[in-house]
DNA sequence: GTCTATAAGAAGATAGAC
DNA sequence: GTCTATCTTCTTATAGAC
């Protein structure tokens, strides 16, 4: 991987870790393995670093909800999924969904550093929002209507019923980024919570 | 108020907002009226400052779990509250509890200061689960549980309804603190969940 | 307890050789 | 592009007068 590249890779691991003000100039170099002022041959400066890496971000962002309209308007590519939808694919959909954005390193270092800078400006707090609050409400909102128009749920409103889906995995990501060792606990109320939730819209109402 | 609790409200405040790294004694004692230096007569650092305001937070999550438990397995206290307890007391419960959270001044400053510090090391990880995880879910389960146990709602797993209950409560909270203009947002989405939980969890389990 | 003056050190950034 | 040497600025903290 060039220079360019590992310092945008070794900043958003330690911003992600200690924040953005507890890291120095110094400690990215260290761990790119070049002495300081190199840094500067890259990046104009510090706060450019910083720059970059939400860029990026963004560029994923819109990406990743371009690819998930996309999916998730075609109602072939979804109709396949959902075709033995019962309550243990349910809760396999979740859980791999969890486990997935827990651990997938790119993505947990972006919530993390999302996390210790969202009270920075508007922007900075927006884009939290948009990706951890309104993206995963609209695109699950998705996928739980396409499995109430095949009758697998039942709810008079969807999005309140996606809200009620996906809280609790939020809370326990948020949960496990904090405390990793809690993470088998977080799987076993995970599972309960989906085979709840799918008692509760699947029969009752 | 006396300079050296002046001191810790200002820097409480500073902190929730920028956190720790980018508040610099300086901010502090221009906020108090005074000038740097004077500062460290009354506290040993700016660390010194720090420790204190957990030391007070840690107090007072101590007095408040007292308090709950107290009234928690009171029946006599809690019986009188759920008297008449249908759909709308549920949500202006939930609605005046969210409002309360989000508004009340030091509550406010201390959560959004530990979204801040929350990764710098277990004891404060540890302390922001306690109190806006673990805390909520046994005190609300307590509650929940009486409502069951009084034939306001049913349920067979009690810890899981609560984790329904609170868990968009809580998210929802994380969204004003971030952007305090969508509360209005926030608590038409709160009444629908909490009249949703309602119907789920009231009649048709 | 508050101030002014200042020390001590950390951190970001630049200059210029290689 | 990387280095060493260095500058500049910012920040914490102390000294000592009042």
């Amino acid at each position: 991987m060039d220079t360019r590249r590992r310092i945008l890779d070794e900043a958003l691991t330690l911003f992600s870790e200690k924040g953005y003000a507890n890291v120095f100039v110094n400690d990215i170099a260290e761990k790119v393995g070049i002495k300081a002022p190199s840094l500067y041959k890259h990046y104009k400066n510090k706060q450019a670093i910083f720059d970059a890496i939400i860029d990026e971000m963004n560029h994923r962002f819109e990406q990743q909800a371009h690819d998930l309209s996309i999916n998730g308007t075609d109602p072939t590519a979804d109709a396949e999924v959902y075709k033995n939808m019962d309550e243990d694919h349910l809760v396999k959909l979740g859980t791999d969904l969890f486990i997935y954005y827990l651990h997938d390193s790119y993505t947990r270092r972006v919530r993390k550093m999302l996390t210790l800078e969202q009270f920075k400006d508007k922007d900075l707090a927006k884009m939290y929002s948009k990706q951890y609050f309104d993206m995963p409400l609209t695109y699950q909102g998705m996928l739980l209507g396409l499995l109430v128009s095949q009758g697998f749920l039942m709810a008079d409103d969807v999005p309140v019923m996606t809200l009620h889906f996906y809280a609790p995995i939020y809370m326990l990501l948020t949960v496990c980024d904090r405390q990793p060792e809690r993470e088998q606990e977080a799987l076993g109320i995970m599972e309960k919570h989906i085979r709840q939730f799918d008692k509760l819209y699947g029969r009752n109402f």
